[in-house]
This record gives structure tokens, sequence and C-alpha cells, in this order.
DNA sequence: CAACTATAAAGTGTCGACACTTTTATTTTT
DNA sequence: AAAAATAAAAGTGTCGACACTTTATAGTTG
């Protein structure tokens, strides 16, 4: 079959599109802070590009809800709420363990050797400094990213890479918290594999499903204990 | 607490959000047609719009996915294949249930009341027309945003409305398949609003995702049969 | 006449300009 | 001196223009 320019050229992307990408990541890592505002002409020429173009990279943030706008008042890099974050990891959990169980299908044998190594590094990554290594917080993402590459399933891919994962690593930079037990995590990483292995989708879904949970539970209840503090 | 016009003024769009809408409702309705190039110039023209207005819109169609952009190449509605199709019922599944078995817990029980009434105005198009018209397809949608309004997780909420439902509604469209089966639709409906009654989020959470499976096994199984007839 | 080349038309990417709106600064009024 | 009115500055929404790339057309050559 004839390869045609829109099937994922990829190459040569257009001045917006690297934009785009550029302020995503600056809003991610922090650089741009949470819900600061964007002035239009002062970020074009920081960036050295027309309003125009800016705009167009701002159109998509928006969609991707990473900054917010409102008509004749501008745009504003989004503030993530605890609440919201507690709906993305409802979310994940969801769709994690959706992935997890077509993975379980649809991952070839090669991918799933590949993960086990990935393993073996993140290993070899905690004992070394505890987990706490930008390449342990990065490495789990990895590792579901993985997952979801192997689930076949191009839309739990664009959803969760192209949105929520987004969210989650902003947060984490904002309030600097690694993974908070790695070496449970790994176990857990681990057990998710073997369900890949053994071709046991009922189970690779429920792993994945109480994987994201206790994330989720432990940022709750690190929530309730500030709340504690204050009230 | 004063109000900003960044939570959700919705009042006085701006042009290209207007544009922005009229395409979308266009693709999904299939009066722009399903992988249809999309000249610049000629639909700014159309629309009375400058180019930039114009692209500011397809941009967040883009990534909305409902175009596919190739640079230097232009844009094109997207074709909708039966593999994708799968792949978003599989993620309707998922998020819908997640969405049920929270509304369990957090709708009001006004809420609930109200999803009752629809359905009985549901049972009654359906006696009426054999659940044939306009109505009767459009509910189903409407009984499934409201209980992603009553799930409170704004996330599934933005992700399935903003995105996914459009998705479907353009296949409905483009196949005119109207809800096969209206009656067992109704009867799997009902069963679901009485685990909201009863605040029973488990139940609620596994009524959804069956309701929402079979419908794609029975897009599934047509599929089967008319890849028979061919081969 | 098919295949290749050259040329014209159309289309996309990017920019700068201008009107209108909001925000900030300044002046006036009480 | 605080509040209201006014003026200035900054910012947003929309448009038209131009360079460069792709596609379509016509012409040329083997």
């Amino acid at each position: 079959m004839a390869s045609s320019p829109f099937d994922n050229d990829s190459s040569s992307l257009t001045l917006s599109d690297r934009i785009f990408e550029q302020i995503q990541t600056g809003i991610v890592k922090g650089d741009i802070p949470a819900g600061s505002k964007i002035s239009e002409p002062e970020m074009a020429k920081a960036y050295g590009i027309s309003r125009g173009t800016l705009r167009e990279a701002l159109s998509r943030l928006e969609e991707r809800q990473l900054v917010v706008r409102a008509p004749n008042h501008g745009a504003r890099v989004v503030t993530l709420s605890y609440e919201e974050l507690v709906d993305i990891y409802q979310v994940r959990e969801a769709l994690g363990g959706l992935a997890c169980g077509l993975a379980a299908r649809n991952m070839t044998d090669a991918e799933i050797d590949d993960l086990k190594k990935l393993l073996d590094e993140h290993e070899q990554s905690i004992n070394e400094d505890q987990g706490l290594s930008y390449y342990q917080q990065e490495g789990e993402l990895d590792f579901h990213y993985r997952i979801l590459q192997g689930s076949r399933n191009k839309k739990v891919l664009s959803i969760l890479d192209g949105g929520l994962y987004q969210l989650m690593r902003m947060y984490r930079y904002q309030f600097s918290t690694s993974t908070p037990r790695p070496l449970q995590a790994l176990k857990e990483h681990r057990r998710i594999v073997e369900a890949l292995e053994e071709r046991d989708a009922e189970l690779a879904d429920l792993l994945m499903r109480r994987h994201i949970r206790s994330a989720r539970l432990s940022i709750e209840e690190r929530q309730r204990n500030s709340q504690e503090q204050k009230g």
C-alpha cells in the first residue's frame, strides 16, 4: 500500500506544532507556572513567532485543557485542584485496566520481554538512589506507556498519552511528589507483567486497576493528613 | 466567591468558537463528508471568515481527532474505520462503567427521578414508531449524558462528551444505524436506574459496562456477517 | 502515446496591521 | 482622601498579504 502524507509522517512539523510542544512541556515542567496569565504579544516575542501562530498552538492547548481561555480576557495556564487530580486517577484506573487487559491479548512476546528488561533497570535504579531519581519518576510512566502501546487501541492511547499523563506529570513537578513506594510499585509491576506473559487478560486488568487505585488512595490519604493539620 | 470570566462564562463566544462548533456538527452529521479534503480558502469563504480564524478552529478539531492534518498538505475529515469504532466502544465501556458507578454515589435523588421520567418518554417514543425516530437515537445519548453529569467527574465528562460521543454520532449518521434493539436497551436502562436508586455503585458499574458491551458485540456481529458475504 | 519536464494554478504556513475591549493610570469631583 | 469619571496603555479578535510548497495543467521528447 502506498504511504500517504496523512498517515503519521511526523517528519517536518509545522512551526505551530513545535511551539505547541514547547509550551506544553513548559507548562508541564512548571517553567510556565500553573495559573499564570499568558500574554500573547509577550509570549510570541519570547518564542520569536507571530501571534497568529501562537494562537493556533494555544487553541490546541486549550482543547487539551492545559490552558483555559476566556473571550477577550486571554489565556491562563490551568491550576490543578486536588479534586481534579482524583478525577484523573479514576479515569486512569478505568482506562489503564482496559489497556492492560487488551495488552495481555495483543502484545508480542518480544514486547513483553522488553518490559521485563525495563523492570530490571528500574530495580537497579531503585537500589542505587532509593528511587528518587528523575529516571525512576519517568520510568513509571514509561512502563505504563508501553502497555498502552501494547493494547493496540488508538483511542485509549491518545486519551491517556495525549492528555492525562501530561496533567499528572504537571502535578508531580509542581508538588515534587515522586512515587511514594517505589519497591511496592515495582512488585506490582512485576505481577502485571506475569499476567501479561500468561495472557491472562482478566487478571492483567484487575492488577493494573488495583495498582493505580493504590496510588490514588495514597494521594487521598496524604490529602486527609494535610487537611487535619489545618483543621 | 466572586465570579471570574474564566469559570465557564459561556456567554459571548468568540467567532472561532462558533465556527469550531459549526464545523464539528457539520462533520458529525455528514454535511461535510468523512474523508473529504478541506480547502482553507474555500471553507473560509463559505463561512465568511478569514483563514486565520478558520485555522484556529481546525487546530482544535484536529486535537479532537475529527480532522487529520498533514503539514503542507492540508486537512481532511477523519474516516472512521470499523477497528476504530471498536476501539471507541471499548473505551466507552470502561468509562461508562466508571461514570455510572460514581453516579450511583453522587447523583441527587431529583436527578435520578428525572432519569426515570426520561425513560418513560423513551418507552412512549418506542411504542409510537418502533424506535426509528431521531428522538430515540439522540435519547440514548441523552440518557448516557445525564449519568455522565451525575458522576461529578469532569474528566470523564470531557472525554466522552467532548470527543467520543461526537465520533459515535458521526458513525450513526454515516451508516444510519439506529439502536438495533430498542426494547432490550430500554430494559437495560431501567435496570441501571434501579441500581442508581439503590445507590449500588458496583452493580451500576457492572450493568452499564454490560449494556455498552452488548452494543459493541452486536456491531461486531454485524461486521462478521457482512464480511462473510464478501469472502 | 506514454513518460517526463516545465509552467501555471491553487493551497498552506507565517507574518504584520487595525479595530475593538479590557485593564491600568490619571484626573476630576465630592 | 476616597470614589467616580476619564484618558492612556495594553491586550485580544479578526483580517489581508506574501513567500514557499504542493498539485494540476500543458507541453515536450523518446
